[in-house]
RNA sequence: GGACCCGUAGCUCAGCUGGAUAGAGCGCUGCCCUCCGAAGGCAGAGGUCGAAGGUUCGAAUCCUUUCGGGUCCGCCA
C-alpha cells in the first residue's frame, strides 16, 4: 500500500496507456498527470492522459479516453470510471480504497507525507543573513520564517538539507558598529565627551545610535575598565580598541540574533563567517578560478542609465562576465584601488558552499535584493552550481487598521522580539506563510491573535484541539488504548461512507502530494492553505454530527463504528500536526 | 531610462506549474446549539481574473504590447 495515491493511480493510467499506445514517448508519459478534481461531481481524480497523448499517437483524445476508462473499471479500487469534456477520464474510487489509507496513516504516524521526490539531492537553504550590527526586525522576520519552512517542507519531500545563516562581519558597517559600540564604551566609564564631538572623529560619522548598544558599551567597561580609552577618558587611537571593541560587538549583537531567531523556532545548522572566508583567501581563490574561465576582465562600465550620480567617472576595475549568464551588465569583482567588493566575497562564499556539497542552492533574500538576483545566479552558474532565490516581499504590519511604519534613523522601527511578544512565535510563523513569498502582504496584528475563523492560525489548531478533545473522550469512553494507532488501524472501517467523512479521508490522501507540489514549486505557503482545507473539511464534518446522530465520533452503543470514526480523527490530527511541523507551529492540545 | 515582483468579489488573499461552471475569509442577507467545544457549520448575493492582441483542442496561468502599485539600479554591504 502506498501512501500517495495520486502517485499510485498515476502509475496505472501511465501503464494503461502504454497498452492503447505502444510506442508512446517517455517524455509524453512524463506530462501525464492524475490530480484531485475540482468539482466532486466529476468524480475523485482526473487525468489529462489522453489529451496529453492524443497528439504523439494520432489518435482523438476522446477515442483514448474512451479505451482508458475500459481498462480503469477493471481495476479493483475503482468504482466508476467516465470520460468527459475534451478528453479527461474522471475516477471515482470506492470508499474502501479510500478508508484503506487511514490504517497506513496511522501506522507510518508523522512519516506519512514523506517523499523521496527530492532523491537526498542536497540543498543548502541560505536565510535571514542579517548583518550582525543589531537586532533583528519585521523586515527580517518573514524571511526567517520563509526559510525555515521551505528547508523543513524539503527535507520532508526527500531533499538533504542544511539551513545556513551567512554572517557579514566584514565590511564598513563592522567598522561603523565597532565606532558605535565604542561611543557606548565611552559612555559606560564616564566621559566628559559629547555625542556631536564624538561624532565628528568618526570616519563617515556615528551611526547605530539605538540603545541596544548600551550593554555592549557595559560589557566592555565590565571587561577592560578604562583601558581601551585615553587616560583622560577620551578616545583612543583604533589600534587600542578596535579589534576589541569590534570582538565584543560582533558576539553579543550575533547572541542576541540567534536568542530572538530561538524564540521564533529558528536554529540553523551552519554560521559561516565571511571575514573568515576572506581571511582563508577565498576571494582570490575564486577570481583565479573565473579568471581561468575566460570570465574575468579590466575594463570600464558604462554610467547607470537614467539617473547618473553627480561624481561619475569612468575607472578601471575588474569585472565578471554576468552577462554571459543572462545579467544586464558586468559586474565589478574589484574597487578601482584593487579590493575586492562585496560581490566578489559573496561569490567566494557561494563557491564555498557549492564546494562543501551542496547541488542546489537556495537563498532567501529580501525584495531589497531584487537588483542583486541576476548577478549572483550568473556567478553560481558561472562556478557550474544552480542557485534558486526566493524573494520575500515586505510586509506591512497593521495595528488596529494602522499601518506600523518603521524608522530605522529614529530607532522606532518594529523588533523581531516586539512582534513575538505581542502574538507569539506561533501565529508569527503561520501568518507570514499566509502569502506566497512574492507577494507583498499586510501582517494585521489583531487578527493575528484573533480567536475567530478570520485568523487561519487560529481555525487550524481549533480543529486540532477539537480532534484532541474527542481522542480524550474515546479514552474515557471506551478505556485507555483506544486510540492507540495498532488498535484502530486493524478496526474495520467500512462504515466511513458518509460525503463528509469521504471528503475528510480525500483530503488526508492528497497531503503526501501537496507536500511535494510545495517542495519543488518551493512554496511553503501551499502547506498552510492546505491545512486551512483540512481543517475546514474537519470542522464541517463535526457539524454534521450536531445534525446526525449516526455522524457522532463517539457513540457508546456503538463501538465498531466509533473506533472508525476515532481512526478517522486520528489520523486527521497527525497530518494536521505533521503541517504544522513543517511549518514550525506547535500545534495545542485545547484552546483557552 | 532599465531590471525584478504584484494587479483575481466592496476589503485581505488562494488558484496545485495550461484544464471542465474562477475559490476562501471578512463585510452584507437569512438559517443551525435538550446533542463530542456555536471560538463552529449551512445557504444566498457579489467577477468582462487591470486592458488589448497572440500561442492551441483549452489561458487567471505562457508570449508581446500597454496602464496602475511596489522594490531596486556605478567600486554600500
Amino acid at each position: 500500500m502506498t501512501h500517495n495515491l495520486f502517485a499510485a493511480m498515476r502509475d496505472r493510467v501511465v501503464a494503461a496507456l502504454a497498452v492503447i499506445v505502444p510506442d508512446l514517448p517517455p517524455e509524453v508519459a512524463a506530462r501525464v498527470e492524475v490530480t484531485p478534481a475540482k468539482d466532486p461531481a466529476h468524480g475523485d481524480m482526473a487525468t489529462n492522459a489522453a489529451m496529453v497523448a492524443a497528439k504523439p499517437a494520432k489518435m482523438k483524445p476522446t477515442e483514448i479516453a474512451a479505451q482508458l476508462v475500459a481498462a480503469l473499471v477493471a481495476d479493483p479500487d475503482v468504482a466508476e470510471a467516465a470520460s468527459a469534456g475534451p478528453g479527461f477520464v474522471n475516477i471515482r474510487l470506492k470508499p474502501a480504497a479510500w478508508q484503506a489509507l487511514l490504517p497506513v496513516v496511522l501506522g507510518a504516524a508523522e512519516a506519512f507525507g514523506q517523499s523521496d521526490v527530492g532523491q537526498g539531492t542536497r540543498v543548502n537553504v541560505e536565510y535571514v543573513s542579517a548583518n550582525p550590527t543589531g537586532p533583528l526586525h519585521i523586515g527580517h522576520c518573514r524571511g526567517a520564517v520563509v526559510g525555515d519552512a521551505l528547508a523543513n517542507l524539503m527535507t520532508k519531500a526527500g531533499f538533504a538539507v542544511t539551513k545556513e545563516y551567512y554572517i557579514n562581519d566584514a565590511g564598513n558597517q563592522i567598522a561603523a558598529l565597532s565606532w558605535a559600540s565604542y561611543w557606548r564604551y565611552l559612555e559606560a566609564i564616564g566621559t566628559g565627551l559629547s555625542e556631536e564631538a564624538f561624532g565628528r572623529e568618526v570616519p563617515g560619522g556615528l551611526q547605530y545610535r539605538g540603545e541596544y548598544l548600551i550593554p555592549v558599551g557595559q560589557a566592555l567597561a565590565a571587561a577592560h575598565g578604562g583601558a581601551l580609552a585615553t587616560a583622560d577618558k577620551a578616545i583612543a587611537a583604533p589600534e587600542v580598541w578596535l579589534e576589541t571593541v569590534r570582538e565584543m560587538a560582533l558576539s553579543m549583537m550575533l547572541a542576541s540574533i540567534r536568542e530572538d531567531l530561538a524564540v521564533l523556532g529558528v536554529v540553523q545548522d551552519v554560521y559561516s563567517s565571511e571575514r573568515e572566508l576572506a581571511a582563508k583567501g577565498a576571494t582570490d581563490v575564486t577570481i583565479d578560478l573565473l579568471r581561468d574561465k575566460g570570465l574575468i576582465y579590466e575594463g570600464v562600465l558604462e554610467p547607470p542609465k537614467g539617473k547618473t550620480p553627480e561624481d561619475w567617472e569612468p575607472r578601471e576595475q575588474t569585472l565578471f562576465r554576468a552577462t554571459q549568464f543572462g545579467d544586464d551588465v558586468d559586474r565589478p569583482l574589484r574597487k578601482s584601488d584593487g579590493s575586492a567588493t562585496y560581490f566578489a566575497n559573496d561569490i567566494a562564499y557561494h563557491a564555498d558552499k557549492i564546494g562543501r556539497g551542496s547541488d542546489i542552492l537556495i537563498d532567501v533574500l529580501g525584495a531589497d535584493h531584487g537588483g542583486y538576483v541576476k548577478r549572483m545566479t550568473s556567478a553560481v552558474k558561472a562556478l557550474g552550481g544552480q542557485l534558486d532565490v526566493l524573494l520575500c516581499q515586505i510586509v506591512h504590519v497593521l495595528k488596529d487598521g494602522q499601518p506600523l511604519r518603521m524608522s530605522k534613523r529614529a530607532g522606532t522601527f518594529i523588533t523581531l522580539r516586539d512582534l513575538l511578544d505581542e502574538v507569539g512565535p506561533d501565529a508569527v510563523r503561520f501568518t507570514m506563510l499566509t502569502r506566497k513569498s512574492d507577494a507583498q502582504m499586510e501582517f494585521d496584528i489583531n487578527q493575528a491573535v484573533a480567536q475567530t475563523r478570520e485568523n487561519p492560525v487560529f481555525y487550524v489548531q481549533y480543529a486540532h484541539a477539537r480532534c484532541r478533545s474527542v481522542l480524550r473522550a474515546a479514552e474515557e469512553m471506551f478505556g485507555a488504548g483506544a486510540t492507540d494507532g495498532a488498535a484502530l488501524a486493524n478496526g474495520a472501517l467500512e462504515s466511513l461512507e458518509d460525503e463528509a467523512e469521504l471528503a475528510l479521508m480525500k483530503r488526508i490522501a492528497s497531503w503526501p502530494r501537496a507536500v511535494e507540489g510545495a517542495a519543488l514549486a518551493r512554496e511553503p505557503h501551499r502547506i498552510a492553505f492546505f491545512l486551512y482545507d483540512l481543517a475546514s473539511d474537519f470542522h464541517m464534518l463535526w457539524n454534521r454530527g450536531r445534525e446526525d446522530a449516526a455522524l457522532r465520533f463517539l457513540q457508546a452503543d456503538r463501538p465498531g463504528e466509533s473506533r472508525a470514526k476515532v481512526a478517522l480523527v486520528a489520523a486527521t490530527a497527525m497530518v494536521l500536526r505533521s503541517g504544522l511541523a513543517v511549518m514550525g507551529v506547535r500545534p495545542v492540545e485545547e484552546m483557552r
